[in-house]
DNA sequence: ATTAGTAGTAACCTCTAAGTAACCGGTATA
DNA sequence: TATACCGGTTACTTAGAGGTTACTACTAAT
């Protein structure tokens, strides 16, 4: 493995411009194994407002994490879920989220 | 595990606050088991300027994942070394960079 | 006819990460 | 004496992520 002095070409800069924005690791794990509606989204993450949620949806879709399923049916209903991407993108956030939980843990203790 | 629908304090996007800046993961993997001078880090990563590389510098260090060492000696000298924190992320930025790279590698073959 | 829900979009604003360029006090060298 | 290296700091800009508010087109229920 490899980092390289060019954040563009740098392999964990480049994914944490998939995975490093406010929104889009919670998106992602409020999907998790479901298939849900944009407004269930929105009601599940208040404090998103939702064109941000649109938007990050759009990117989700483009990045290949997420599919975008738009039903034929009345009322216009659109639901989401992860693709196997995505999918295989949440034990690496897993794994961030605890390495992040002990280091916070041991900087907390080590104020006592 | 659980993301939380508030960013401060998702564990993800709170460890994303600390990895997920533009160079600090390429700064820590510069230092790698080193003990380096800022001039140094200054020449292996040209494309980062002398303010931003203090800066960022200094947010490790608070941060706990490396240790800044001046020596009294004449001339001045500062060196950088990653703390036990610091060693501890970097498996995790590996994984991080693994997945990114192998899921680019997907977004690429599915292309041609 | 009107009100509410669904899935957004458009226009505008704000805040901060990052970049640029100049400068600083000390030391060493010619 | 002046020129350059070391490890930065200060002041000024800029680009972009994210936020706010209002609006749209469609349908369903009252």
């Amino acid at each position: 493995m490899r980092f390289i002095d060019n954040p563009f070409q740098c392999p964990v800069t480049r994914t944490m411009s998939i995975i490093g924005g406010k929104w889009k690791p919670i998106i992602l794990n409020c999907i998790g194994d479901k298939t849900i509606r944009f407004g269930k989204l929105n009601q599940l993450m208040p404090a998103i407002s939702n064109k941000v949620l649109s938007k990050e949806l759009k990117d989700l879709e483009l990045l290949g994490l997420i599919n975008r399923l738009e039903s034929d049916e009345l009322p216009q209903r659109v639901e989401y879920n992860l693709t196997d991407s995505g999918i295989s993108l949440m034990p690496v956030l897993i794994e961030v989220a605890n390495w992040g939980n002990s280091h916070f843990a041991k900087q907390i203790e080590s104020k006592l």
